[in-house]
RNA sequence: GCCCAGGUAGCUCAGUUGGUAGAGCAGCGGACUGAAAAUCCGCGUGUCGGUGGUUCAAUUCCGCCCCUGGGCA
């Protein structure tokens, strides 16, 4: 097997992906590159344990906090910035190592996505405004009305994914269906990568997961998550619904004790890294399962 | 020591006029194409405190014991 041209790293949260990544870069003068949906905000950096200004001194770190908060990014413009920080790290002679929990965009990165045109956000406004006096049963019908074939692959309980069918729908006169038929090449195949898949117990994790946010409220998590209150933005927006904002948020409201927002915060973070490691069993099945204290080796061994 | 209340799922509790029990939360499994830290689907995991008795049958009724909380001494 050729050496592996890139690197790719996911994990459930608290798993110490982040920290083996840049350990890696600094050993084989590679750069990290985020796939991380909320790393990437400008606004979230103690909440989301983003590597630090020593981190990113050490070795080049892309995509890390370079969006506005106000920005309702995506999976595709992600894509998007992740190809032009692979050409950038592969044209500075580094190796990229892309890390991050978000399975969707390793996903998109290893397995492609469907060129669909953007929806103006007009048409999205519009669509979501009306949705949300409406349960997701109507939105349902009003779906399969325009949309039988994606309607019939749709739960009539899930808003969010009726909505983008809708919203597809709307903007092109097409079904969502016609457009996911074809994808686009992937960006990165992953023979011709290092990818793993880290492995850590649960009950482990879960003891991870409350250290870390104990260190995240010493490190000034409220006063963040107070700053972005400030900034008055849409609580629809991806931003303001990363884990242990809206808790914080409530406790700033007088409407939680602080520890009552921790364990809060604490659980729902444990059952997000549940979701993710379904999501790397099943739709990442070609990375590599690694138990975490190992993975440093392994992946050294590959790149030799 | 006596009196009262309670002991049922990991937690808080409901229930069974006697036919081996069910809610919420927690937990576990799963789906996944531009909000993915999102959104959605499925699953009860149990010596009903212990032990003897009555009964075809006891978690349920009776006796004794143990434990917890409160009251009186």
């Amino acid at each position: 097997m050729a050496r592996p041209r890139v690197v790719l790293i996911f994990g459930p949260t608290a798993s110490g992906k982040s920290a083996l990544a840049a350990r890696l870069a600094s050993t084989v003068h590679g750069a990290v590159i985020n796939a991380d949906s909320m790393q990437l905000y400008r606004d979230l950096a103690v909440l989301t344990s983003r590597p630090d200004a020593a981190e990113e001194a050490e070795t080049p770190h892309l995509l890390f906090g370079h969006v506005d908060g106000a920005v309702p990014y995506s999976a595709g413009l992600w894509l998007d910035d992740a190809r032009a920080a692979l050409d950038a790290t592969e044209r500075a002679g580094r190796l990229p190592i892309f890390v991050g929990g978000t399975g969707l965009y390793f996903k998109a990165l290893t397995q492609g996505l469907s060129a669909i045109p953007p929806v103006p956000p007009a048409v999205r406004q519009r669509l979501r405004g009306l949705a949300a006096g409406l349960p997701a049963a109507d939105l349902h019908t009003l779906l399969a009305s325009r949309d039988e074939a994606m309607a019939a692959r749709l739960r009539p309980s899930d808003p969010q994914r009726i909505l983008r069918a809708l919203e597809v729908f709307e903007a092109t006169g097409q079904s969502l269906l016609a457009f996911q038929e074809r994808r686009e090449p992937a960006l990165i195949a992953v023979q011709d990568s290092a990818a793993i898949f880290l492995a850590v117990e649960r009950s482990t994790l879960k003891r991870q997961i409350a250290a870390r946010f104990e260190v995240m409220l010493k490190a000034g998590a409220l006063q963040e998550v107070e700053r972005l209150r400030a900034r008055d933005l849409d609580p629809g927006l991806p931003v303001m619904r990363a884990l242990g904002v809206p808790p914080l948020i409530a406790h700033l409201e007088g409407k939680l004790t602080l520890a009552e927002a921790a364990a809060q915060a604490v659980r729902e973070t444990a059952r997000y890294a549940k979701r993710q490691v379904t999501f790397g069993r099943h739709q990442l099945d070609s990375f590599a399962p690694v138990i975490a204290s190992e993975a440093e080796a392994f992946l050294l061994k590959s790149l030799d």
